[in-house]
RNA sequence: UGGCCCGUCGUCUAAUGGCAGGACACCGGUCUUUGGAACCGGCGGUGGUGGUUCGAAUCCACCCGGGCCAACCA
C-alpha cells in the first residue's frame, strides 16, 4: 500500500469497513475497524461506513445502531460516508445483465440439492447442470421474471459461467442471485431476488471508488471471483483490490457473533453488553476506555499468520491508558474495623489526599475524613505472614495512605477464632507529608483504608475472564462451550466501602481504587444514587503471583493439573514430533513425475540430465517438470554449455522472476540466459548484478549486454576503486567499525552491502570482502 | 484427498538478498507513602533437510506442521 501511495497509482487511499448488520461488534470487529480507518488516516484517505445488507433474513435496524455507535465509540468517524449496500441492489442488477449479455451468467432452475451435488469435490471435477447452455435470450428473460417477482423461492438462481473444473471450488460457476420473497429490513419487499456475498461485495466496493478492499484470511479463495467480476463487469484500472489479514484470536475468550450469541440467550451472561463479553458494547460497559482499545489494536498488528492474542496484551492496554487518566481513591471491598485507641470518638480529621501518585503529572486532591473507627482490607493484616509480608501484623506497623503511621496492639477475635477488630494505635507525628512522616521507618508497608464513620457501602462486581481454557470453542467430544466457562468471572461484593469523595464525582468517572484495580460505576445499574462498579482491570500484581506460585504449585501438581499450554505451541509440538528421516531417494514432486510418465521425452530428458549431464535428481526434476521449460534449458544451454551453471540458474533465478507465469510468456528465451551467463563468466558482469539484469530482461526484455550497458552495470572489480567506495563506507559507519573491531563480525555484511548499493550493485562482491577484511584488519 | 494461504523469542510483530529488532509476558535490580507506575538489566526466536549466492528469515526444491475452501451465509 505503502508503494501504491509512492508510485501515485491511485488518487487517495480509500478502504471501507463493511459489516453485515446481523449482531453486535466485538474486539475483532475493533481491530479491523482500527485498521481500515486508521489507514485511511495515515495516508489522508477516507473511509467509509458500509453495511453489507445483503441477507434480508438476519439483518435489523438494531444492529446497524450498535454498529454505528461502537465506532463512533472507539473514536473514528465516517463523516458523509455512510452506505448501504442494499442501496446498490439496482445498480448491481444491472451488472448482472451486462454479465448474462456476454455469456457469463446463467439462470440455473436446478434445485439447491442439484447444484450441491453437481459442483464435485475438492478431488473431483464439477459437472453442468442441465441449464447451462441457455441462450442469452431466454437467460434475460428468466432473470428479469426472477426479478418480477414470477417465480417461488428456489425455482431459480443466477449463476456465474466460470470454470466448473476450477480447483478453486468458488470458481466453479457460484450462485451470484437467489429468490427470496423477504422483507428486508430496508428496502421492505421492493426486491425479491437478493445478490450473494461475492457477487455483490467486489461491486460495491467498486461502486465506492474504494482502493483498498481488506477483508481477513479466509477470504483468500474469494479474492479470484472477486477480480473476475469486477474484470468482466468492466472496471478498469486502476480499481479496487483486495488484501486479506488475519483475524484477532483472543485466548480464553470467544470472538465470533455465531458463539456469543447463544451465551446471551441462555442467560449464561447478562446481555450482550454483560461486561464478560467480548463485544464492544461489553467492553465499553465495563468501562474500558476507547483508546486502549486503539493501543491494543496497534499492539497486535496485522499479518497474514494465524494468531492467538493472550488478553494480558488487552490488559496492558487498559492499565496504560487508566494509569495516565485515572484519578485515584481509596475503596476496602472485605472490611476488617481498626480502632485507634489514641483518638476519641469525635475526633476527626480531614487528610488532603492527592488524586495522582508523584510520576502522573495532574494536579487536583481531596480530602478524607480519618477517625477513631477505620476500615482495612480484611487481607492487609495477617496474624501468621509469609515471608515477606509487608502489611500490618501483631504488634507491627503500617502506613495509612495518606494517613499516619499505626501500630497493631491488640487483635480481637470472635467466639469462632475469626478476627473481629483490631486495637490500634496512631503516631501523630507521622502524618503523610509532614516533618516526621518518614522517620525511622523506612521499608514499611502502605495500605489503603476508610473511615467507618464516613464510609459510603457499594456494590462491587469483580469481573474475570469468562472462559478458563485457552481456546474456549475447542470443546471435547459431546462437550460444549459451556463448559469452559469460568466459574468466577463474576464475583459480586455487596458491602465494600468507599470513602464519600465519590458521590460527588461527575458520571463516568474511571478510578484506580487503590491498591486493589480500575473501577468505574456501571452506567446501567451503578445510576443515581446506586454505587454500584465494576472493576475494569486488576492492578498488576507482582506480589501475590509469587506467593501462589510459592503456596500452590504442590496442590495444583497433586490435582493433576496441567499448566495451560499456548495454541500456538501445541502446534509446534506436533511439529517436532515426527522424527525428520532424510530419505534416501531423490526428492521429486509427484506432479512431474506424472508429467513424465505421459510424456516419455520428458522422461529421458530427466535421465540424461542426470547421467550425462552430472545434474543432480533434484534439479533435473525440476527442469522436466513441462516441455516448454525444459526447452528452455536446453537453449540457454546450447548457449553457454556449462550444465551445472545454467541449471542453478535456471532451477533457482529464472523460476523467481516467473512468479506464477510460464517460460513461454518470459519476453527472453533461453539464449539470452546463456549470454547472460557468459557475461558473468567472463567478468563482464558480477553474478550478483546479472540477477537485477534477469529481472530487468523479465520486465522489460532485451538482450542482456543491452541491458547491463543501459543499466550500467558492468562489473567493477578494480582494488584502486573499491579501496575509494569501501573507505567511504567505512567513514560513514565509525561505531559500526568499532562493534566489527570488538569481534561483531556479523557486520560485515552490512559493509558489504552498503559498498554493493553504493555501486548499485555493479561492484565484484568477492573483492569488496577481500578490500573490506583488509581495511578491517588494519590500523586497528 | 485437489487447490490456495501461512510458519521469526512463551505470545504478538518488524527486518528493498546485507546488523535478526520492538512490544507483551517472565526473571533480576533501582526508585517509590499504591507489592501500582517509571527506569535499568537479563532470558529467549527464523519448523526441518538440501540447493543457489561473497552473503539467505528472505530466492529454489523436498519434507513437516497449521489454516481456508465442496451455503441459494458473510
Amino acid at each position: 500500500m505503502v508503494a501504491h501511495v509512492r508510485e501515485g497509482r491511485y488518487e487517495g487511499i480509500v478502504t471501507r469497513f463493511p459489516p453485515e448488520p446481523n449482531g453486535y461488534p466485538h474486539i475483532g470487529h475493533a481491530k479491523s475497524v482500527c485498521l481500515n480507518f486508521g489507514i485511511a488516516q495515515e495516508f489522508g484517505g477516507r473511509c467509509h461506513l458500509r453495511f453489507d445488507d445483503t441477507n434480508p433474513e438476519t439483518e435489523e435496524m438494531e444492529y446497524v445502531e450498535a454498529i454505528k455507535d461502537a465506532i463512533r465509540w472507539l473514536g473514528f468517524d465516517w463523516g458523509e460516508h455512510l452506505y448501504f449496500a442494499s442501496d446498490y441492489f439496482e445498480r448491481m442488477y444491472d451488472c448482472a445483465e451486462i454479465l448474462i449479455g456476454k455469456g457469463l451468467a446463467y439462470v440455473d432452475s436446478s434445485t439447491e440439492e442439484e447444484i450441491r451435488e453437481a459442483r464435485g469435490t475438492v478431488t473431483e471435477p464439477g459437472r453442468p447442470t442441465a441449464f447451462r447452455d441457455r441462450s442469452v435470450e431466454e437467460n434475460l428473460d428468466l432473470f428479469r421474471r426472477m426479478r418480477a417477482g414470477e417465480f417461488p423461492d428456489g425455482a431459480h438462481v443466477l449463476r456465474g459461467k466460470l470454470d466448473l473444473a476450477s480447483p478453486n471450488m468458488l470458481m466453479r460457476d457460484p450462485v451470484f442471485y437467489r429468490i427470496r420473497h423477504a422483507h428486508h429490513y430496508r428496502r421492505g419487499d421492493a426486491w425479491c431476488i437478493y445478490p450473494l456475498y461475492d457477487y455483490a461485495h467486489c461491486l460495491e466496493d467498486a461502486f465506492e471508488g474504494v482502493t483498498h478492499s481488506l477483508c481477513t484470511l479466509e477470504f483468500d479463495n474469494n479474492r479470484e471471483i472477486y477480480d473476475w467480476i469486477l474484470d468482466n463487469v468492466g472496471f478498469e484500472e486502476p480499481r479496487t483490490h483486495q488484501y486479506e489479514f488475519n483475524r484477532l484470536n483472543l485466548e480464553y475468550t470467544v470472538v465470533s457473533k455465531r458463539k456469543l450469541g447463544p451465551l446471551v440467550k441462555a442467560g449464561h451472561v447478562a446481555g450482550w453488553d454483560d461486561p464478560r463479553m467480548s463485544t464492544l458494547a461489553g467492553l465499553r460497559r465495563r468501562g474500558v476506555p476507547p483508546e486502549a482499545v486503539r493501543l491494543f489494536a496497534d499492539m497486535v498488528g496485522v499479518a497474514k499468520t494465524e494468531s492467538w492474542v493472550d488478553p494480558g496484551k488487552l490488559e496492558f492496554a487498559i492499565r496504560d491508558v487508566l494509569n495516565r487518566t485515572a484519578p485515584r481513591v481509596m475503596a476496602v471491598l472485605h472490611p476488617l474495623k481498626v480502632v485507634i485507641t489514641n483518638l476519641d470518638d469525635g475526633d476527626v480529621e480531614e487528610l488532603d489526599a492527592p488524586y495522582w501518585p508523584h510520576d502522573v503529572a495532574r494536579e487536583g486532591s481531596r480530602k478524607v475524613p480519618f477517625g477513631r473507627e477505620l476500615l482495612i482490607e480484611r487481607e492487609d493484616f495477617a496474624e501468621d505472614p509469609p515471608k515477606g509480608f509487608r502489611r500490618l501484623i501483631p504488634g507491627g506497623e503500617v502506613r495509612l495512605r495518606y494517613g499516619y503511621v499505626i501500630r497493631c496492639d491488640e487483635v480481637v477475635k470472635g467466639p469462632d477464632g475469626r478476627v473481629m477488630e483490631l486495637r490500634c494505635t496512631y503516631d501523630p507525628d507521622t502524618r503523610s507529608g509532614s516533618a516526621g512522616s518518614g522517620s525511622g521507618r523506612k521499608g514499611i508497608g502502605t495500605i489503603h483504608w476508610v473511615s467507618a464513620a464516613h464510609a459510603l457501602t457499594a456494590e462491587v462486581r469483580l469481573y474475570d475472564r469468562l472462559f478458563d481454557t485457552p481456546n474456549p470453542e475447542e470443546v471435547p467430544e459431546g462437550g460444549d462451550l459451556v463448559d469452559n466457562l469460568n466459574p468466577e468471572s463474576l464475583v459480586v461484593v455487596r458491602d465494600a466501602r468507599i470513602e464519600p469523595s465519590v458521590a460527588s464525582d461527575a458520571a463516568g468517572t474511571r478510578y484506580q481504587f487503590e491498591r486493589t484495580g480500575y473501577f468505574w460505576r456501571d452506567p446501567v445499574d451503578g445510576v443515581g444514587d446506586a454505587l454500584v462498579f465494576n472493576r475494569i482491570v486488576t492492578l498488576k500484581d507482582t506480589w501475590s503471583g509469587r506467593a501462589v506460585s510459592g503456596d500452590t504449585s504442590d496442590v495444583s501438581k497433586a490435582s493433576g493439573e496441567v499448566a495451560p499450554v499456548s495454541i500456538r505451541e501445541a502446534s509446534r509440538k506436533a511439529t517436532e514430533a515426527p522424527s525428520q528421516t532424510p530419505t534416501g531417494g531423490p526428492r521429486v514432486s509427484e506432479e512431474r513425475a506424472g508429467k513424465r510418465r505421459a510424456d516419455p521425452e520428458l522422461g529421458a530428458r530427466m535421465l540424461r540430465y542426470v547421467e550425462e549431464l552430472g545434474l543432480s535428481p533434484e534439479d533435473a526434476d525440476i527442469l522436466t517438470g513441462s516441455r516448454g521449460f525444459s526447452d528452455f534449458f536446453e537453449a540457454a544451454l546450447a548457449e553457454h554449455g556449462d550444465a551445472q551453471t545454467i541449471a542453478a540458474w535456471v532451477v533457482n533465478d529464472v523460476r523467481g522472476v516467473l512468479g506464477r507465469g510460464s517460460v513461454d510468456d518470459l519476453p527472453f528465451g533461453g539464449m539470452e540466459l546463456g549470454k547472460l551467463a557468459r557475461l558473468v563468466d567472463d567478468g563482464t558482469v558480477s553474478r550478483r548484478a546479472a540477477k537485477d539484469v534477469l529481472a530487468e530482461m523479465a520486465a522489460e526484455g532485451g538482450d542482456p549486454a543491452t541491458v547491463i550497458a543501459r543499466l550500467g552495470l558492468e562489473k567493477v572489480a578494480d582494488t584502486d576503486v573499491l579501496a575509494g567506495v569501501v573507505d567511504t563506507v567505512l567513514a560513514a559507519w565509525p561505531e559500526k567499525v568499532a562493534e566489527y573491531r570488538g569481534g561483531k563480525v556479523s557486520l560485515m555484511g552490512l559493509f558489504v552491502g552498503e559498498v554493493m548499493k553504493a555501486t548499485r550493485g555493479a561492484a565484484d562482491p568477492k573483492a569488496v570482502r577481500a578490500v573490506l577484511a583488509a581495511r578491517l584488519g588494519a590500523d586497528s
